[in-house]
RNA sequence: GCCGACAUAGCGUAAUUGGUAGCGCAACUGACUUGUAAUCAGUAGGUUGGGGGUUCGAUUCCCUCUGUCGGCACCA
């Protein structure tokens, strides 16, 4: 997909029809007031105060009609530059320019307006040189947006949309958005039978169905399987516990709006777990530890509730119901660094052997102002943060800094991916923490008989797997490789009266060597059933008829793929087998 | 949670400027006995998301609740 950011002239070209799209906005309603409209990595928007006007499906449309107009006219865009008191004096009845004029720091700074006809903007610029080139463009959505993004202000209206230099490219991306449709997990999730959601049950509570469970089962048994080669102890921990667990944790104090309420049972207090930290500390602290047995590697795949807001809630990849892949390292500080390299080699080696590829690091850095988030301790977050800098900079992979995107107890490396529909999402992480140790006073005694606080390394691979079968769905298209294939291996007899026999025996040999397969032997004609198979994205669909019979063979068509291949029972098992082992 | 849109059979959809709903797929029955993306015919399936209001009459208009979708905010 574009990235309208980083393509110099389309970020110009979108830019600018940002403006117009402004001036379109005050012809049709001149009272309108502007705040910000910059581009981003999916066009530009820009947010409007219409008063109590609320935009609609209408409005928009007669919006585009009147950017048309504005284009044809083809105004000149003209650069002016002015003094901040200048400034100050031309935007005096907009108090949302004179908010931005304001903050900018000098008294000499010199501010820049961009003029097009009727409609000037205080803006940076650069912009393109005529409104003429703002021809191929589309508005895409638009919605109610925070002023300055915060929940306590006034709601503006935004309008998102796009500018291409040629007609082709414009709808070319049109084209590209329905498609990213058709890949959505929740689209695809509800075609393959993965996973339902029931009003009864309640919101964000996704029920896996057969087909989805398999999927489960399969990275489930995968990662923990990677996981134990490399040390990880797995245990079994409650989904709730009482609330003193989350007060030591701190988690209370700054997530329990975001918990489910707590139960007050026999005069004590309980929660539904948001997360899994505490039972791991306590797993920890159950036992004495000498530095010898340090790593202690616990991992587990956990059951988790939060009370997530009702309108962030996403298919399965924001649910309120979810299971980590979770695991909490305990280290002597020397082992900080080795043991935070193994978590993203075992990232890299996940990703690589299940071919993920659209994936970016970012290394989230706590906002030092940000006195109320996190925990007080300028020497623990400027060591731990030097010490993930470290690390990633000798692993050698590049990274976003983030600031303020920090756990309350420490910094994290996260790994960013982008869904079919939304806005990117963390996928891995890889969390540094000296702070929850101290708070459940855990201990280790070191070489000296001294009892020293251990470190924690907090990661998730597949973060949830309910997110990672998401993101999985959407990646393959809702095509799985095939060892996470719901239905492995589709049999279609040509003739039941015929070829059933023969398909029943290839059957029990494919089952004997646990591959999950389906045999579709109603009265159907083989189009009518090869249709079916491939529509539900099966991997491999056998066509058995007399030319097999005869021969001891296997006809068989890979999804994807129209040609048919027949060779022996023997390879076919063989071929099977090993496209399952290597993950193909 | 906030701003807005939407909700019709298992799924995908059509329609009514207010006169109680059609279609396709799937399901079921029968015929066809099938060689790589839809064989034909028939049957059944809906208090048009729940509740309330306006009206002679509401699926359509209004209110409300629930859910979904697009963003915003949030995301340990």
């Amino acid at each position: 997909m574009i990235n309208f950011k980083e393509d110099e002239y389309l970020n110009k070209l979108n830019h600018s029809c940002a403006h117009m799209m402004a001036q379109a906005v005050k012809h049709l309603w001149p009272e309108a007031k502007f705040w910000v409209g910059p581009v981003i990595e999916s066009g530009f928007y820009y947010d409007i105060d219409l008063g109590d006007k609320v935009i609609n499906e209408e409005d928009i449309v007669a919006i585009e009609r009147e950017m048309k107009k504005i284009s044809k006219d083809g105004k000149r865009i003209v650069r002016h530059e002015i003094s901040k008191s200048e400034a100050l004096e031309q935007f005096k009845d907009d108090p949302y320019k004179i908010d931005l004029i304001t903050r900018m720091d000098e008294e000499n700074t010199v501010i820049s307006t961009y003029s097009q006809g009727d409609f000037t903007d205080l803006c940076r610029g650069p912009h393109v040189d005529t409104v003429k080139e703002c021809k191929y463009f589309k508005l895409i959505k638009f919605s109610g947006a925070y002023w300055k993004g915060d929940k306590n202000n006034k709601v503006l209206q935004r309008i998102y949309g796009v500018c291409f230099p040629t007609e082709e490219e414009l709808n070319l991306y049109l084209k590209e958005l329905e498609e990213a449709k058709e890949r959505d997990h929740r689209k695809l999730g509800k075609e393959l039978g993965i996973f339902m959601m029931n009003d009864l049950v309640g919101k964000g509570l996704p029920m896996y169905l057969p087909n989805g469970y398999i999927i489960w089962e399969e990275l489930e048994n995968y990662i923990k399987g990677k996981e134990k080669k490399i040390g990880y102890k797995h245990v079994l921990t409650p989904p709730l516990g009482n609330v003193e667990l989350y007060k030591t944790s701190g988690h209370w104090e700054h997530y329990k709006e975001d918990m489910f309420p707590k139960m007050e049972i026999e005069g004590e207090e309980f929660v539904l777990r948001p997360m899994n930290c505490p039972h791991h500390m306590m797993i920890y602290a159950n036992a004495i530890h000498s530095y010898r047995d340090l790593p202690i590697r616990i991992g587990e795949i956990a059951r988790d509730c939060r009370f997530e807001s009702s309108g962030s809630l996403k298919g399965i990849e924001r649910v309120r119901s979810f299971c980590q892949n979770d695991a909490h390292l305990f280290l002597t500080p020397e082992q900080i660094e080795s043991e935070f390299k193994s978590v993203v080699d075992l990232i890299l080696e996940v990703y690589q052997e299940l071919h993920i590829t659209n994936y970016h690091f970012e290394l989230s850095l706590r906002d030092p102002a940000d006195k109320k988030k996190y925990h007080q301790d300028d020497e623990m977050w400027n060591l731990a943060e030097n010490t993930l800098r470290k690390v990633l900079d000798d692993i050698g992979i590049s990274y976003i800094e983030r600031i303020g995107e920090a756990a309350f107890y420490g910094p994290k490396l996260d790994v960013q991916v982008k869904p079919a529909v939304g806005n990117e999402y963390t996928l891995s992480t890889c969390q540094l923490d000296f702070c929850l140790p101290m708070k459940f006073h855990l201990t280790y005694v070191d070489r000296d008989g001294s009892k020293k606080t251990p470190v924690v390394i907090h990661r998730a691979v597949f973060g949830t797997i309910d997110r990672f079968i998401a993101y999985y769905l959407e990646e393959t298209k809702g095509a799985l490789p095939l060892w996470l294939s719901p239905t492995q291996v589709n049999i279609l007899p040509v003739n039941n009266e015929y070829h059933l026999e023969y398909a029943n025996e290839i059957c029990q040999l494919l089952k004997k060597e646990n591959i999950r397969i389906s045999l579709d032997d109603r009265e159907e004609k083989v189009g009518y059933r090869m249709r079916e198979s491939v529509m539900k994205k099966i991997p491999y669909t056998l066509i058995l008829g007399q030319k097999e019979v005869d021969s001891h063979t296997i006809s068989y068509r890979h999804y994807g793929s129209e040609e048919t291949h027949t060779i022996s029972q023997e390879e076919f098992v063989h071929f099977i087998k090993q496209s399952i082992e290597e993950k193909k």
